[in-house]
DNA sequence: CGGCCATGAGTTACCGATACCAGAAATACG
DNA sequence: CGTATTTCTGGTATCGGTAACTCATGGCCG
């Protein structure tokens, strides 16, 4: 920056203004700073800029998993409005382990990040502990949580897996399966099973724990499950899966066996892939707002960081039950 | 970190190497240190150690598409090994666009990233320049190209299609159609169509352009491709889709109009998506080392980072043909 | 016409770490 | 036992910007 000050015959201070904020400098000056930018090629440094003003552009996003292309639609979400305010963005990774996530956000606080987005929402209290030292913005985005850190933006899990069970009871099926990812470890698992459980409390259907199955993620622990549900002795008329492609993986199970969907059982899924609008037969599933998680989760954060607002925001997103051939 | 030197009764320069270089310092002041951190609740800045070393642990990716599963796998791949060297990962999506490209680059420039990836392969003027000047080490992953700014990891998508033509052709297919995405604006594109016609000129086929179309993503358009291609007055007997997830919306179609295949029509896919083998029928397709590609580029970058090596690397990753039901 | 304020540019002091050099203490060695 | 080395620690300058303040200029006002 020295050079290019002294080829604009200015001060270090007035080329910093020229780029940083152009209408407190004169024309004048201004194009003879463009040009000697352009003549020495210089790039700025933005890592002393944050140091000296102690504000960044950058934003530190922690997701369960980047292979999971459940999480990147939202990714992408946050990244496009985040590269239309001039923000950066850094992932990591913590491999649905909490210890790993707290591990992310230290680095992501060392960095001095301008806010955060987390997925998850179950923290290790050393994790907590910092951010709130820290006094770093915050946006949690797994489910709409009790008592968020700061922000919360999220659909409801348990009332998009209770709305889809009361739809399958409305539908007509009586004995109703429910499939999900294993509830200890993950809050989303917890919600949908609750809600699952509270739609049949509310249509007057017994709740019959030889119905509800935890599996793994993937197609094959999917094509398991039903098999499982459907080898027992008082098999469902109906499944539920509510977790990452497991409908995917019993629907072309169903339909490498030839049974007929929904004549033999009817398949309903929580996750809104393309795909499982194209399988044969066509499968009944929640639309969730996952591109709009992560505009509204950057916007929120950026409304924040700009000091447009103070207070702890809760975004509650609409999901919708798309009806299909499956049910 | 002049409380905790203040606290642990030593100099912040002692503080600073007992954190960064812990060999350096006496056992008895390092347990004092770490004390203090810990009373303190002290997070270093690593913006200010950046900026007085002059060495950063982020590492700049600029992807054509979050949102593509494709490109995901790779990300993982170079977070994993990332996170295991203590570096971080700053991605940005570039839409698909030169000039974006460069804003990425630009911006990735000025935090000072200790090394960049790119998938793509063309850039625009500016943005090689920009490179070349600040000297920062880069991966190259879309395709192997002749001529690289730096390094390459990738595979040959011209030698992965011409296997896979070839491979149809010694299956007894003798009218090949050939799907692809725009080739002017995707080098993957062009290389991937000028292997399939080399593999044509090999099996002593004739290259019949009624046979190629350029269509954009999506599942609908593989839908639309097969369709375009079958009602044809000559229909090809098998068809190659290599891009995206056209293959799989081409499979679906097929599904949903009762076509045997490859009674009718065999198809061929080029990305190895889980799901292409569990269809009905499974799919015949190339697999790719996405996964490798970002762990090889990563290991390479962080290589030249620390010295390890100086030459530019060119790494050719291997693929293979999944034979399946479809063809 | 004097005083006041807006505007544009410069000066100086940091931001929070590390590089580099130097000095002190501890250890080694002939 | 004196000197040569190593090991540990501290002082100071500096990385490349920005904040906050100062100062000169010029237009506007009563």
């Amino acid at each position: 920056m020295r050079d290019v000050a002294r080829m604009a015959q200015v001060s270090t201070m007035t080329v910093s203004r020229a780029l940083t904020d152009p209408a407190k400098v004169s024309p004048d000056v201004r194009a003879r700073v463009a040009e000697a930018v352009r003549a020495v090629g210089y790039v700025p440094n933005k890592l002393a800029g944050s140091l000296s003003s102690s504000r960044s552009r950058i934003i530190g996003l922690v997701v369960p998993s980047i292979e999971n292309s459940l999480f990147a639609s939202t990714v992408q979400g946050i990244s496009d409005v985040l590269r239309r305010h001039g923000h950066q963005l850094m992932i990591a990774d913590s491999g649905y382990s909490m210890e790993a996530e707290e591990a992310a956000i230290r680095a992501f606080l060392e960095q001095r990040v301008a806010g955060l987005i987390l997925h998850d929402t179950t923290h290790t209290p050393a994790a907590v502990e910092m951010i709130k030292r820290s006094g770093v913005p915050v946006v949690e985005n797994g489910t709409l949580v009790p008592e968020p850190l700061d922000m919360v933006v999220s659909y409801s899990n348990h009332d998009a897996a209770k709305a889809m069970t009361l739809h399958l009871a409305r539908l007509g099926y009586r004995r109703i399966g429910f499939v999900s990812l294993h509830a200890a470890t993950n809050a989303r698992s917890r919600d949908r099973q609750v809600g699952y459980r509270a739609a049949l409390e509310e249509a007057g259907l017994p709740f019959d724990p030889a119905l509800m199955l935890e599996m793994p993620p993937g197609l094959a622990s999917g094509a398991e499950a039903l098999l499982r549900l459907m080898d027992s002795a008082a098999p469902p008329d109906a499944i539920f899966f509510a977790g990452d492609v497991l409908a995917m993986g019993a629907s072309l199970e169903c339909a490498r066996r030839g049974w007929p969907v929904p004549g033999k059982v009817a398949i309903a899924a929580f996750d809104n892939f393309d795909l499982l609008g194209h399988l044969v037969p066509p499968v009944t599933t929640l639309k969730l707002p996952r591109l709009e998680i992560g505009r509204r989760s950057a916007e929120v954060l950026l409304d924040r960081i700009q000091g447009r607002s103070s207070a702890p925001v809760s975004v509650d997103l609409r999901f919708e039950i798309i009806h299909r051939a499956s049910t």
